[in-house]
DNA sequence: CGATTTGTATGTCAACATTTA
DNA sequence: GTAAATGTTGACATACAAATC
């Protein structure tokens, strides 16, 4: 091979060699940065290998390897082994709730919301409290894990949904993405991995990269995560904990079904993982379905949110862990949030005291329904293990596009949704989808509205004649 | 030398050598975390040199070191060039707002508490808003960073305190705490250095070991940190942050004037450090003094607790933070908390706006007031430079005690109060102090009852004839 | 499918900096 | 104040692993 190959193919980018000082690889990085930075080198272009580099600087390879450590580490660029080393295109995977949709007059589609008509019952809660006379009790600085008499609800909300645990084992905690930040501060180390569907929450993916958590990817089928690939992707990586959505798994609606359950709790035994079990959706899951963590009680973090079930905006979720977690999780909460608001709490507590909690959620189930039932009209569900009530829908696409180019088209189509390369925990990206979401519309007229300029946008764009829903049926 | 020293000298860590697989590093590693976890390498014994364990094990010293480096960076072990390889003891120094107190009829001057008498106002402002028709409104999903509204009387209540910003470098959190794991979390990363006053805010501390962020404690005099001090602690290891209480230090009440921040924020400059300003003590401060951040604007994040100056139960702190800092930190809130409970900052937001808050501080300075005057009835202050009003003091010890049972005895003299071993960064210890706390007590009769019996207890166990407070006025 | 390209991981060596005797 | 002890850093060589053609 000719050593002066890039002679004839000009590198891509080529610093210095007079600008470099000790230490070099230091030295290589800002110069990368800088000319990143500046625009001088457009996102996805391919930098040199990184022995052409080398020779080029008549540095050894490793020492620009260290030095591309340093920028990929900042976000700068990405490598991939066999292909090459590229300028990273600004975008994060992490999902905002602005209303994008707004500023294009589109459908929002995207984000999922709650369905916040419910809303109307906790504001009637809000003012029944605002009247008693214990409300200044509740707005102290004690009970860093919640008053007991929160506590208690919290468990007798978390039995309804098949956890049964002492009320010792509990916290409140400040939603649902606290709780999972908390976990993961509190029970895991740097560097640490943890098996994950390949399609995955969004904003777990960011979470572990924060905190610099490693996520593993296990392939699935049609009732979730597949137990055998889940105990030899452990065997062979020392995967230290587990995070699941069992009862809806986002994106995908995939729900668990008991004996999946069971099968994976087993392997999670087998290689003593910490259960991260994410049940947010659990008030959309058949009732009497029990969580993972019901399986494997001694190594379970179990999370039961009541954003998306009750109320979004009082941020509150309660937390259940294993014994052996209790010291580490109680430094956890305290360190993060020195306490949840307990004026919060009490709203949460009287809504399930009341039982206006069941009918918030009878009701959410209701018009989960009726949008589920809507969208097959359009679509197809995707997979048979889905479940009916989910508040998004996942819609195979039939061919690649670029995710920032297919959001923002859709977006000038009058639809938000978002592309699966958002919720993926590996590189490879052989299939592509779209999550749809059914519960941020206002009404089902406008959802009726969005399904419709969606699939006339994906008949445009799914050019080939392999359509991505065979059986349309224009409303 | 002779190699086989290690024969003379046992050395303190003799690994299996058949139990070294490849990669040998992090073989070492575990095995090292796994001594260290299970007891069989007590706390501060020192590790052998680098050197004689790589001749032990025969490998390379550079192998020992990467082993090392990795129990480092999880905290197992730190190290000083040309002393030597320690094992960290693991005290946990987390104060817990549990009522240690009550349980032996002690009088309860550990803990901070806001004074919570102010509350009845609070109380009186969330019954007016839980009337107003725009309630619903408060209970979505949507402005992770905070609602508008919000953020312009933040922006407001932070100009009252010298701090000016624009609304687009002002977030809405969860508390001080949050706060500060936020920033941790989204702008350091495990590893990196932050310095501290040799005495800091233990929950500060806790955090830090927690993500792995390791305190560089800088010394200081009557106006808090030395400048000097600060500049070579930088020069000789690269720190890249530093955290500051400077209207009044917890726990030493020390407070910085106007000269000393200037002098701060050159040396900030001039390494280019993150400044993280907690400046939850503001309202107790002179009127007029200017932040640290004022002087850094580049390269500050300034939290502006509302749970000690208005209301605890809350759980509302205002997050400025410089340009550079804004994406970073938007994701970093969006991560762990998704968003803070725009209820509660709208609580916080009429406070402010009624005009109520400033009258909450006056109250509240006011009876920081009296209590200090009180205090002085008993003990002296300690240092010149320390704040007045503040909610806590700081006694120095004539001799030397354990934590533990020093505050167990006090406690069963009938007072609760905090050792400075809780609050200290550094490794040794020639003096020792204690806090307390003035403002968690119910009344002034109170208080003086508890400084009497401080007062007794001290007399009876300081019993070197160099007593701590050589001006007592029995009351 | 096998050779090639390209990035990654591990171990080694030498020079350096700080602390202590 | 110098020498010894001890941890840190930068750079390099080699073997490995994944992607591509």
């Amino acid at each position: 091979m000719p050593v002066n190959s890039f002679e004839n193919y000009p590198m891509s980018w080529t610093p210095d060699k007079k600008k470099l000082a000790s230490p070099i690889y230091r030295s290589i990085a800002s110069l990368l940065e800088y000319d990143i930075i500046n625009g001088y080198l457009a996102p996805n272009i391919q930098l040199p290998p990184q022995r052409e580099l080398a020779d080029y600087l008549d540095v050894n390879l490793s020492t620009i390897t260290r030095a591309f450590k340093i920028c990929e580490v900042k976000g700068l660029i990405y490598a991939v082994t066999g292909r090459g080393t590229f300028v990273t295109p600004n975008v994060r995977n992490a999902i905002f709730l602005e209303d994008h949709a707004e500023k294009f007059h589109s459908i929002e589609m995207g984000i999922i919301q709650p369905l916040d008509e419910c809303n109307t019952q906790v504001a009637e809660i809000i003012r029944q409290i605002s009247g008693k006379d214990y409300l200044e009790t509740l707005l102290d600085y004690r009970q860093p894990l919640g008053m007991p008499y929160h506590r208690s609800a919290a468990r007798a909300w978390m039995q309804r949904f098949g956890m049964d645990v002492d009320v010792e084992n509990i916290a409140i905690t400040s939603g649902a993405q606290n709780a999972l930040a908390l976990t993961l501060m509190s029970l895991f180390h740097p560097g640490d991995k943890i098996a994950v569907d390949v399609y995955t929450y969004p904003n777990f993916i960011e979470l572990a990269n924060i905190l610099n958590i490693q996520l593993v990817p296990v392939e699935g089928d049609t009732s979730g995560m597949l137990p055998e690939n889940l105990d030899s992707v452990c065997t062979m990586n020392s995967v230290q904990g587990i995070y699941l959505v069992p009862s809806c798994n986002n994106p995908t609606a995939i729900m668990m079904g008991t004996n999946r359950r069971k099968d994976i709790a087993e392997i999670i035994n087998k290689h003593k993982l910490i259960l991260i079990e994410d049940d947010i959706y659990s008030f959309l899951a058949p009732p009497g379905e029990l969580p993972v963590s019901h399986f494997v009680p001694d190594r379970c973090i179990y999370i039961l949110s009541t954003s998306k079930s009750l109320s979004s905006g009082m941020r509150v979720a309660y937390i259940a862990y294993a014994n052996q977690f209790i010291e580490k999780m109680t430094y956890g909460i305290f360190n993060v949030n020195i306490k949840t608001s307990a004026l919060n709490s009490e709203v949460i507590t009287e809504l399930i005291h009341s039982n206006i909690a069941d009918q918030i959620i009878r009701q959410k189930r209701t018009i989960a329904r009726e949008r589920n039932k809507l969208y097959q009209n359009y679509f197809r569900f995707y997979d048979s293990g889905e479940n009916p009530l989910s508040f998004f829908r996942w819609l195979p696409l039939s061919r690649q596009y670029s995710l920032q180019e297919f959001e923002q088209s859709a977006l000038k189509a009058g639809v938000h949704v978002y592309h699966s390369l958002r919720f993926l925990t590996r590189k490879q990206t052989e299939s592509q989808f779209i999550r749809i979401s059914l519960s941020s519309v206002h009404d089902t007229e406008e959802l009726n509205q969005g399904l419709q300029r969606l699939q006339y946008f994906l008949l445009s764009r799914e050019h080939t004649n392999h359509l991505i829903a065979p059986e349309i049926t224009p409303s």
